[in-house]
DNA sequence: ACCGCCGGGACAGCCCGTTAGT
DNA sequence: ACTAACGGGCTGTCCCGGCGGT
């Protein structure tokens, strides 16, 4: 039981650590030597839990996919039968993948560089799947309130809205890029915009 | 005279090995032990080309995206003013975003984690400003020769498909991801088409 | 009373297990992991039975030792009162020692480095007291059957033909080395030879 | 020019260092730590001209070598043409040889133990092929002078000789091995007087 | 008494980039 | 223009100690 209770412990200190680290360093710059000062673990320590540096980036993608996911489930719990909360969701969540210090966007890029690795590529398939089905639910629950339109295929809508997703949070990182996310918002409303 | 032969000549070299070693293994993988071997060139000689084994990898960038232009610039001159010829060219070209081992996908990816160094971050903004301009033209030719409606902003529409684009080399690295790239095409006709 | 032969059981097995890892790695290459996944034991059960991974190696060599003087026991017992029955074990044991893959040969070469461990020089001190009280031992038994000449001292005799066969297992690691083991038997034959 | 000489000397650096340190330190105790230290060289610098601490180590076996061998060429030059003259300078290597101290010991057992490794393995080949045929030298040279018996076979004989220094080599490493090698040189003698 | 997991820290070697030299 | 010495940071592996549970 008790070590049970520290092995959870370590692993959410882990976590937290890199995700402070994230907010000033990008991944690269990140060390393991800052890793093991910020969680005061050591090496050895820190490679019990996990089997490289990439894969505790990974867990933190999977983690804040996680968050992203509990949020949804939350707002489509209270939200209104309207077609604005819904949208004003989706527009809040791109507004969010514009930015470019957004720590899923840093570790993401990072790991799309990385998919030699079979840990790190698995974790991308999980981020990937997990959005797609996430994106679709989304659909799915505007369809049946009416709010969207029912001739569009939620599968491959879905998916429409997950590439286009990923090229806002690419796009991101580029020091100046393209037009504000609203355009696409618009375009994404005109979309899917019921009647 | 002779030396900017020859340092035209290494120059090319250098891009030609770093080609060829992409076609194998991953820009992690290549290590600059790799490039000295099949360069024959010393490690001095490259760094005094480059400035690091990232800027070698944003001249690959940029130089598969000036083949990608002058491959336009060609087809675009003899196309036929039908919407097919446009459309076909665009669909082989995502057909190419797809393919995960493209070695311009596989540098891109890499480069993304790397935006905190000044050269990466310039490179991928020239690389995205082209694209995008790169986009437009196309558009603008299109809405010339009627074969695309004049409705819509070409300016925004060009913005809208590099990130299509972009969303799709990213998920093309991604294991098993999501529909094929025919539905975006067709979706992309839709968006389009005149009339 | 079940303790013990659950000890015995681990015992055996650990031993066992690196016996059988010796089969195709060499020591240094055989990991504290490979032992715990072949064997199915954590780490702790394995360092409450052996002090270090050194130690494990030497239980082998001695267990190994304890293998040759069984059979050496048992050739001795009904072997014919000729001087070919001891020649021609002696021959077997020289060529055995002369197998680079012996299992043996390779436990003492990788021991031999690591004599300033006090464990491991006590148990290298075992092994050649034993070796050389059974060479003794055989000689004296030939000489008792007139087989081997009564003026030669046995002990010295002993220390010799240690020497040499510590020699022999030596060079057996070489690639490509000397003459064949059958030299040294035809002259061993001509030092102990009666008459 | 300059280079060579530095490459020389650094070398030659690296060398020392490793021997002092062999001095009053085992093969295993000695780290890159010690090493760096001790040569006021860097990590980088050190792994430039050696592909992995058992190189070095290796490189001090061969150069240990060249030292037996040089000294043997100066015994031979002004050697008196009497049998004790060779003699007096076997029976002055084997007590070399059981030191356990001397470095070539301590290295040629670490090296032992790290066949697998291919340098390593070629440094041991050419250790033994050196000492066969330095032994092959003495005794025909022996031979020529009538001190040693004409009828053995050099060849053979050298092997033999070897083999026993390895064997003496391998027991000097053990805590309280054996008898003395003074048994061991006289039978050398006695098996190679002429008459 | 036996076993297992958390944790520690030393270590080797790789790899990029810089600088002195040709 | 090109070479080779050199610097040193960094990762991940590995052996092992020690506490907690069974």
């Amino acid at each position: 039981m008790k070590n049970e209770q520290r092995r959870e412990q370590t692993t959410r200190l882990l976590l937290e650590t890199a995700k402070a680290l994230l907010q000033d360093k990008s991944c690269h710059a990140i060390t393991m030597q800052d890793i093991m000062e910020k969680s005061s673990l050591s090496k050895g320590a820190i490679f019990h839990y996990v089997k490289s540096k990439d894969e505790l980036f990974a867990w933190v993608l999977l983690d804040r996919l996680e968050e992203l996911n509990a949020s949804f489930l939350k707002e489509a719990a209270h939200a209104p039968a309207s077609f604005e909360g819904p949208m004003s969701a989706i527009a809040g969540n791109l507004a969010r993948l514009e930015d470019a210090g957004d720590i899923t966007n840093k570790v993401l890029m990072y790991l799309l560089g990385r998919e030699d690795d079979p840990a790190v590529a698995e974790a991308l398939r999980q981020f990937y799947d997990r959005s797609a089905s996430l994106s679709g639910e989304w659909i799915r629950k505007g369809q049946e309130q009416g709010v969207i339109r029912a001739s569009i295929d939620p599968r491959k809508t879905a998916d429409l809205l997950v590439l286009l997703s990923l090229g806002l949070r690419v796009r991101a990182g580029f020091p100046e890029g393209g037009a504000a996310a609203e355009d696409v918002s618009d375009f994404i409303a005109a979309l899917l915009k019921a009647k």
